[in-house]
DNA sequence: TTGACCCTAGTCAAATTTGACCAGTGATCC
DNA sequence: GGATCACTGGTCAAATTTGACTAGGGTCAA
């Protein structure tokens, strides 16, 4: 699974109603154009896509305002805030090590309720453990971890990726648990998006490194 | 860039001369199937890609041994060869957070002379603490990081899993320094492929969860 | 006033990736 | 002695991703 579903679903629905540039604007603005797939084709290809599936509402609109291709605004159907919740949990309770999706549900965990989003990291902790226990018990040979040769510092790797992947989320829950943010249920939630005219102070600036 | 490309040069390399399955099956006893995108369709993909770009010499057998379709040996070129280290030290100095690419990566890094793998190490961490760096002055408001709200936390995120990475290339230099494994050049090189007909220990196990 | 840019809003072909499927061969089971 | 299952060695369509390109309009200085 790839980060860009979820973005453009959450993209889409903090909006209400966006069409594709305002999508790739906001994705700008939350800096997803350097920890994500989120590239203009790929954007407009998920809208397309997910709008063929039911998971948007896609409506035509005349080539008012400029010259050019003629703009789509879409909207969140019901299907597709399932979906996207669907999406955001898995995000958050799988251990993939991919960085992209993990990082674009944390930025959306607020939009669950607070116990369930602790839940979630719990499960994200336990399969972590899992993960970790397979790749040592299941990589090691009988002659000890020294008959690998340097291939045993793959596994170092995943290991040390799993230990601290462990300690980020057990952070994580502590400061959830503590009572921090405003989650789901719990009053004015947090506004991520651009609004109409709003300028991007993110937009191509001389920013991370890829 | 995903791992794909290295791991299928590596592997042919290694191999000497292998047809698509031998790849597909070294691939599966180094266990890259758990950890990259090291479907079937992708390994014939890439050995055809690279076939067509002179990277691999491709030649058709006659479909003896066994029915279905005919095979296709393939052996390493010389821009092979110079791709295969390329793209072997672009993955161990880079930092794009893809372990899989990674994970390749180390278990290649014997093909390098010793010094050469320390130097690309000491430039991963380089482009680390730059990352790090960018992240923590670029993204931080003026109101300090509370103003971001819930949004903090992946940066959070990015910080800790740069630390992570940094501590263990840290180890890993450390160990190469003491003089551990055995570099290009200096006897013997590990062996990381199935001989014809042996057995896969690793074929079909209960193993690492996805 | 025109040429050099930038901004908006996308499109498109090519490359890659996914996941399902196919067609022989050999062994095993009952 | 036929069914079935696993292994070998792939193919293929569909989905996704990449990266370059398009096209109209505004701005701004020479």
């Amino acid at each position: 699974m790839s980060a860009i579903r979820l973005l453009v679903l959450g993209a889409v629905k903090q909006h209400g109603r966006a069409h594709g540039y305002q999508v790739r604007n906001d994705l700008e603005y939350w800096g997803a154009h350097e920890w994500s797939n989120a590239k203009p084709g790929s954007i407009y290809h998920a809208l397309k896509q997910m709008a063929k599936q039911g998971l948007l509402r896609a409506e035509e609109l005349a080539p008012s305002t400029a010259g050019g291709p003629p703009r789509v605004e879409y909207e969140i159907t019901e299907a597709g805030r399932e979906e996207y919740l669907r999406l955001l949990r898995e995000a958050l309770a799988t251990y993939d090590q991919r960085m992209d999706v993990l990082s674009a549900a944390v930025g959306f965990v607020v939009d669950l309720p607070r116990a369930e989003a602790v839940e979630l990291l719990r499960e994200r902790l336990r399969r972590l453990d899992a993960w970790r226990t397979s790749v040592t018990e299941y990589y090691v040979p009988e002659g000890g971890p020294e008959q690998l040769g340097h291939i045993g510092e793959i596994m170092h790797l995943w290991v040390h990726s799993a230990d601290a992947g462990r300690e980020w989320t057990l952070g994580l829950i502590e400061r959830i648990e503590g009572g921090a943010y405003t989650f789901a249920g719990e009053g004015e939630p947090f506004v991520g998006v651009l609004a109409e005219g709003q300028e991007n102070p993110y937009a191509t600036g001389d920013a991370v490194e890829d």
